[in-house]
DNA sequence: CTGAAAGCGCTTACAG
DNA sequence: CTGAAAGCGCTTACAG
């Protein structure tokens, strides 16, 4: 790095004092400077290529124009790479650099972290999560936090997550919609806050459509390949189902995978959604699998600027937002017995 | 934040000056404080919960403690998430944090946030790529710089990148130790490093095998499902191959589809190697793909590891480090014609 | 062994 | 309309 200029170079240069380079520099529209003068000192910044220490700034204006994503994994997993990049968009839009910390969800790492990053004077913190759950966002991060993806069990923050139960009810109606009436559901056994809403949008759009509800229709599973190939076989052997609705879209193609070993064709002899609208995972699937998007960008992109309010002095009233998850529409769904599909995939 | 204790406040409590504060708390040992002293301060400095001001250490030091990330897209995307994983390890270890900006590889949008970072003063930069090519790191970054997965048309910087020749040239030797012979290559049309560096691979195993090279078998897509269905056909009709080296792993799924569809069944008929060992792709494959892992994490580390010690004041002599690339056996390969796979997907 | 002073590079009242 | 001064919170020679 070559020696770097300072406000007093180009108060020099300019043949004012650094105090009016700074007002210039910062439209300060209270100190009335003529505009002879103004000139001048812009003139001499550009002749100079002068560019402020945000560091001095800083410390002096007790506000970094910097926020902190911590995050569970969401960095380093393929789950969400739409968070991350609204999260910077909306970053970048109001001049605000990010620092980005994975913590794992280790406690230990997330204190120190969030030490380190009040060291360094953050304005905001967003605490992120890969997977909607209930969370307890580490202590000492100040006033200006919004949660992303996880709500706390009372609502302290603003927070966007998104509608699980609603984007579940969507997807089995949808299934309904297409006249089916033995739907199975493939839960997280883990019983995880995502899990519990979709259990409920599932039994919403059943009873919406005078469905009764039969506990044999659902399973808990790990979410995995191999979980959700028994868990198809089961569902359709055991309880007779003509439709799936899985936990997420991993689980789904190991549905598939499953119907498939029994001979069955999605969605010909059994329809299949899944959930997350994972890339490469939903739309690779064979056939392309109808599935619900979770809205990772829309999320990410409240967040970030909900902080940029509070950072402006909005009043950090803890508002909880609730993004709508959409059906994505591809070829996994079929009426029930629907022989237009039976040549597709000839056995 | 409630008000933050300063190093005064410490100081005071101790009945010290801020400068012994200072120097116990950075155990400064040139400076010979007594004993009883200096557990004065550290008991103070505990009472009060100080943490030092990280902006007034940096302003006055000349260095932050802090990293820039500059990425095209890869904390956006799916692809390489241990590249981020292994970037935040190495940083959190180093006590650095980590600013992460990605530039969608827009020069614009490169220029001003190094023009940001260098504002807040990073003590150095990681320019990193999400595909292996040439690039041209944007001026005004300092020399504290290193390039993961892209190289400098003339190295400049310390650099690292995957062994893509290596890799291909492992692909297709495993190819040709299950006894195939006539073995086709997917390969991307864009024609950037990574392609030709894997066509080399390609060559050499051939010719470590004493198989002649057909210019037949090597066919340019736009990597891509549909392209790598028609390529998968084409080569299996036209030029006769057994085996399939694919330019990577969503290529490979679009080669399983087009084999499926003229009934030829992986690995039974048809051989299949694809490239990025991609989460959710290669073993969500059905069968569960054979491939070529990009070593991302190492990579990560390695950079990072590298920043670290420029930094700290090493040499910045511009080595290229080329990462090994493994094979990852899953279920795609076999040998030519193996009846024994005639029967795991029944026809 | 420890303190007083200067200085990192800004911004912000305060004068005039 | 503009400058001199203080101060943000540290660290680093320099004295003694």
């Amino acid at each position: 790095m070559t020696e770097l200029v300072t406000i007093k170079d180009v108060a020099r240069r300019a043949g004012v004092s650094s105090a009016t380079v700074s007002m210039v520099l910062n439209r300060v529209s209270a100190s009335r400077i003529s505009e002879a003068t103004a000139e001048r000192v812009r003139l001499a910044a550009a002749e100079l290529g002068y560019a402020p220490n945000l560091l001095a700034r800083g410390l002096r204006r007790r506000r970094t124009d910097t926020i902190a994503v911590l995050s569970d994994q969401i960095a380093t997993t393929s789950l969400a790479p739409h968070m991350v990049r609204a999260i910077q968009d909306v970053a970048a839009r109001n001049g605000l650099l990010v620092f980005m910390v994975n913590t794992e969800g280790d406690r230990e790492v997330e204190r120190s972290a969030v030490a380190a990053l009040n060291q360094q004077r953050v304005d905001g913190f967003v605490y992120a999560c890969l997977a909607h759950r209930v969370v307890e966002p580490p202590a000492g991060t100040g006033p200006n936090v919004v949660l992303l993806n996880g709500r706390m069990h009372r609502l302290r923050y603003p927070t966007v997550v998104p509608d699980d139960r609603g984007g579940a009810r969507a997807a089995v109606s949808e299934l309904l919609r297409h006249g089916h009436r033995r739907i199975g559901f493939i839960n997280d056994r883990r019983n995880g806050l995502a899990a519990r809403l979709r259990l409920v949008g599932y039994h919403e759009a059943l009873s919406a459509f005078q469905v009764r509800f039969e506990p044999e229709r659902v399973r808990y599973v790990l979410p995995g390949l191999d979980a959700g190939a028994a868990a198809a076989r089961q569902l359709v052997e055991e309880a007779g189902v003509t439709a799936l609705f899985c936990f997420n879209d991993r689980v789904a193609v190991g549905a598939y995978r499953g119907l498939r070993q029994r001979g069955l064709r999605v969605p010909g002899d059994v329809s299949v959604i899944g959930f997350d609208d994972h890339e490469f995972v939903a739309d690779f699937a064979d056939p392309p699998l109808t599935t619900v998007s979770l809205p990772h960008y829309a999320m990410g992109e409240w967040a970030v600027s909900m902080l940029v309010d509070l950072i402006n002095g909005a009043d950090g009233e803890p508002v909880l937002q609730v993004m709508p998850c959409e059906v994505v529409r591809r070829a996994s769904v079929a009426p029930p017995g629907d022989q237009r599909y039976g040549l597709v995939k000839p056995p």
